[in-house]
RNA sequence: CGGGGCGUAGCGCAGCUUGGUAGCGCACCCGCUUUGGGAGCGGGGGGCCGCAGGUUCAAAUCCUGUCGCCCCGACCA
């Protein structure tokens, strides 16, 4: 370690919010640059490659072969895609001396389906699986907490092509599988949940999300089966349509000044004393205009979603399955254009009878058929009551849009949900033609003739990797890696003056290197033994030994960096017990003599 | 793009209200002491005080503009 290029800070980092980010950085691990842009100092580069080659076998397990593309590409291979345009502000562009455009690649469908389509012509070339591991670049509106998304980024994508939907399938599951093994062996508590298939089109889709507080995707998990999916993708459980009776009253209307607030106007009804027992925020149905823009069209329209009083509206999860069109809050200025539209008293019985007709109107499903609410009256100051779906209202669909929350019902078994946070590692789906089509990607098949090719896509975030995986191993002293992606399988450490320590220690580093034991050796001479202690539990290495006051004895002293058990071993077993506790072949009970 | 905060040494910060030519801790270099929990003493190197303009005898400090960064939100395979 003297000659190592490191030096550990002892304050966090002022711009790090998330502990991976402080403690990467003061680890010496990783070091800033621009926004967003990190540069890999030698032990952060020793976990990048130790996770990638995880990524590797696994990715080869499944027959998938690595190639590697250019993250400088021409603009043409993205026009040819639409994506110049569609993919907006978020690509990083440039010219070159003759003024030519390019791009840095945030995703290589484009350069995966053209290189494929260059050299396979027959049906007998497929299926083929193909990955590669790359820099990509994505100018982030905000790139945040600091390694865990970034504007530079390594990821692992993969491509599968396939001749049917069973074989895609096929290859669909073989690298969830492979993903599964891969997150597993680095470590991770993940949880494998229904995604959205987003922008890319495509149906089946998964998202592998890490566990932690510091997560930026919601997920919902039933606290009962096993159903699991991100907030964006997620289904409840409805309550039963309501049968009519026919008892329910006509629709009243009533006056309802200065009710701006669901609050406010639960309030006003109470007064009103209507029924026994108190009106609450459930009993209002609130409506709320938004705006969305199709691909190509240049006009916003409206769309008006009804969910309960008490829910709010989750945009994210709306345009999740609103995609690829737009959608977003309307304004004052959409609301001007559809005159009958009182705001604060929007309700949908007149939907559809006037010139509004254009606007489209779609309840949560939660807003069951025969349900009985109260509402706007679409006058200043009225609401109406009794107003029940059906009979009053026909809604022109529904459209899961309230934001879940805890204790919402399972799809599949009617338990309570429960919502908590990870981040995305690792999404796998089924792309289908999208690009074999886009770029006429065929394969001649046994009768002569065309056959359409369909695709799967899959990705890991490689350097997210190593932040989700600090992030959910840190402890209070510092890093806690997994064995299998730390920068070395030992730290040791030799304290004191005496130059008999230095000698053992650098003894015992040789023998431990020569049966194949990873060493990081703290050799540094005249530092304190408090500071290489609390380097050492910074740097997070999972074994840490040390060769000091003991050696007068005849024994270093073996730590383990998570559970803090130590033990004394004599110096000339101690290389074979240490290479013993790293393989995890030691049969004996930690503490106990070998 | 909206809201909030911050730019002073490699890192973390003080100084700014009330202008007088830059300081503390860590890190770094030298010497002596110290060596099982971020050592002590002494000596030292390192700063376009984000940038530009203005006010002033004098600006890190006051004024105007500008750039950048961080956080929250919008956005985001």
């Amino acid at each position: 370690m003297s000659t190592l290029f490191l030096r550990t800070l002892r304050d966090d980092p002022a711009d790090a919010e998330v502990p991976s980010h402080k403690l990467l950085v003061r680890a010496g691990y990783v070091r800033r640059v621009a926004p967003g842009i990190y540069s890999w100092l030698p032990l952060g580069l020793a976990v990048l490659d130790k996770v990638e080659k995880v990524v590797r076998e696994e990715m080869a397990s499944i027959g998938s072969q690595e190639v590697h593309f250019p993250a400088l590409i021409p603009r043409e291979y993205f026009d040819a895609s639409g994506r110049w345009e569609e993919y907006g502000e978020n690509i990083f562009r440039l010219m070159d001396r003759k003024k030519a455009e390019y791009l840095l690649a945030p995703t290589h469908e484009e350069l995966f389906t053209l290189l494929v389509k260059g050299e396979y012509s027959s049906y007998k070339d497929y299926p083929l699986s193909l990955y590669q591991i790359q820099i990509k670049y994505r100018d982030e509106a905000r790139p945040r907490a600091g390694i865990l998304r970034g504007r530079e980024f390594i990821m692992k994508d993969s491509y599968s092509f396939d001749l049917s939907h069973e074989g895609l399938v096929k290859s669909y599951y073989d690298h969830r599988g492979a993903y599964e093994r891969i997150f597993s062996r680095l470590g991770f508590d993940y949880k494998i949940v229904f995604a959205v298939s987003g922008a890319m089109g495509g149906s089946a889709s998964e998202e592998f999300l890490a566990r932690t507080p510091s997560g930026e995707d919601a997920f919902v998990q039933c606290t009962n089966c096993d159903y699991a999916a991100n907030t964006e993708a997620a289904e409840v459980a409805v309550p039963p349509a309501v049968v009519s009776t026919g008892s329910t009253n006509a629709v009243q209307i009533h006056d309802t000044p200065n009710t701006p607030t669901i609050d406010t106007l639960v309030e006003v009804f109470n007064a009103l004393g209507l029924r026994d027992e108190p009106f609450s925020a459930a009993d209002t149905l609130k409506n709320v205009v938004l705006r969305t823009k199709a691909p190509g069209e240049t006009e916003w329209s409206l769309l008006i979603v009804g969910v309960p009083g008490d829910r709010e509206v989750d945009l994210k999860r709306l345009s999740g399955q609103l995609e690829p069109i737009e959608v977003e809050q309307a304004g004052p200025e959409d609301l001007a254009k559809a005159p009958l539209l009182v705001k604060g008293y929007i309700g949908p019985q007149i939907l559809g009878l006037e010139s509004p007709s254009k606007i489209k109107y779609l309840v949560d499903p939660l807003v069951v058929e025969g349900s009985v609410w109260i509402t706007g009256a679409n006058v200043e100051g009225k609401h109406a009551a009794n107003v029940v779906r059906g009979r009053d209202f026909t809604p022109d669909g529904e459209i899961g849009a309230v934001e879940i929350r805890d204790g919402d019902r399972c799809p599949r078994c009617g338990s309570p949900l429960e919502v908590a946070k990870g981040i995305e590692l690792g999404h796998v789906f089924q792309l289908g033609e999208k690009y074999a089509k886009a770029f006429g990607l065929t394969a001649l098949g046994q009768e002569g003739k065309p056959v359409g090719i369909t695709m799967g896509s899959y990705g890991v975030g490689v350097t997210r990797a190593v932040a989700a995986l600090a992030e959910q191993t840190y402890d209070d002293k510092g890093l806690c890696w997994p064995r299998i992606v730390a920068p070395a399988d030992v730290h040791l450490v030799a304290t004191g003056k005496d130059d008999a320590v230095f000698v053992a220690a650098a003894k015992l580093a040789e023998e431990l290197e020569s049966k194949g034991v990873s060493v990081l050796y703290d050799d540094r001479y005249g530092v304190s033994p408090g500071v290489k202690f609390k380097d050492s539990e910074l740097l997070g290495v999972p074994t840490i030994v040390i060769v000091g006051k003991g050696l007068a004895d005849g024994v270093v002293e073996i730590k383990d960096r998570k559970t803090d058990e130590r033990r004394n071993v004599p110096v000339a077993s101690a290389a074979e017990v240490i290479a013993a506790v790293v393989a995890g072949t030691e049969v004996t009970a930690p503490g106990g003599q070998t």
